[in-house]
DNA sequence: TCTTTGTATCGACGTTTGTCTATATCGAAC
DNA sequence: GTTCGATATAGACAAACGTCGATACAAAGA
């Protein structure tokens, strides 16, 4: 979970040719990236917020857990390409990435594309 | 990991409305299954291997892992609904339900369907 | 500068997960 | 029934992960 666009070179159709011990690894690290209920409901919560952006601030509260806590998942979102960041003022913005989250999609296609 | 259509009933899009915990959570689990690069390695075997169908003894060499741990990454897929499990004599053959793996898809859709 | 408030990092802890070896179970053929 | 080969389960262990409280850092305002 190191790159930036983590996501984006990671996802060949898995069920067109077999997968490279190598491109597995990247695939699977990304849907961990997803494999988590909390990670998945910031997703949702930021997503459906009026505008497509909300302040980290408010995604803390929701959620029942630590401000640490969330801290953490944005930023493995963020660092899987997941999500876009914007700081203003004191303020952390986070916005969802369509285009990563396509590509993991387009990874389980089931007809060729 | 308990169901055998797990991943059937745990996609509404992702984007469209918020999730509730309980969504999440069946979400995370569905991808957690393909969190991993071993099981993603053999629902790629299977799925390009000629008539779509694979016995279990031809995965256990090329993934370079023990027996036991293909079968326990066989039965994960299978309890999730991505594989389709028959006996034929003491040979085990699988192949993947495609059902499925386009409901995971579709909860990552970033357009209304 | 000092304080305040929002955000990120650190270090620790318990749980989950993937792997192994050993062993059990299953099905077929003798 | 016994044996043999394929598959599944049990138990153990290490590594990875999610969570927390404590603390550091950043930005703005007094």
């Amino acid at each position: 979970m190191k790159n930036i666009a983590l996501v984006e070179d990671c996802c060949p159709p898995l069920l067109e040719t077999a997968l490279s011990a190598e491109d597995a690894e990247r695939m699977a690290v990304a849907f961990r990236v997803v494999g988590d209920p909390t990670r998945l409901r910031l997703l949702s919560m930021i997503a459906t917020h009026p505008g497509g952006e909300v302040c980290a601030c408010e995604l803390v509260e929701p959620l029942g857990l630590s401000q640490p806590t969330i801290s953490h998942h944005l930023k493995v979102l963020f660092e899987a390409g997941l999500l876009g960041r914007e700081r203003r003022g004191t303020w952390v913005f986070y916005r969802v990435s369509s285009g990563p989250l396509e590509a993991l999609r387009s990874a389980l296609a089931t007809t060729p594309n």
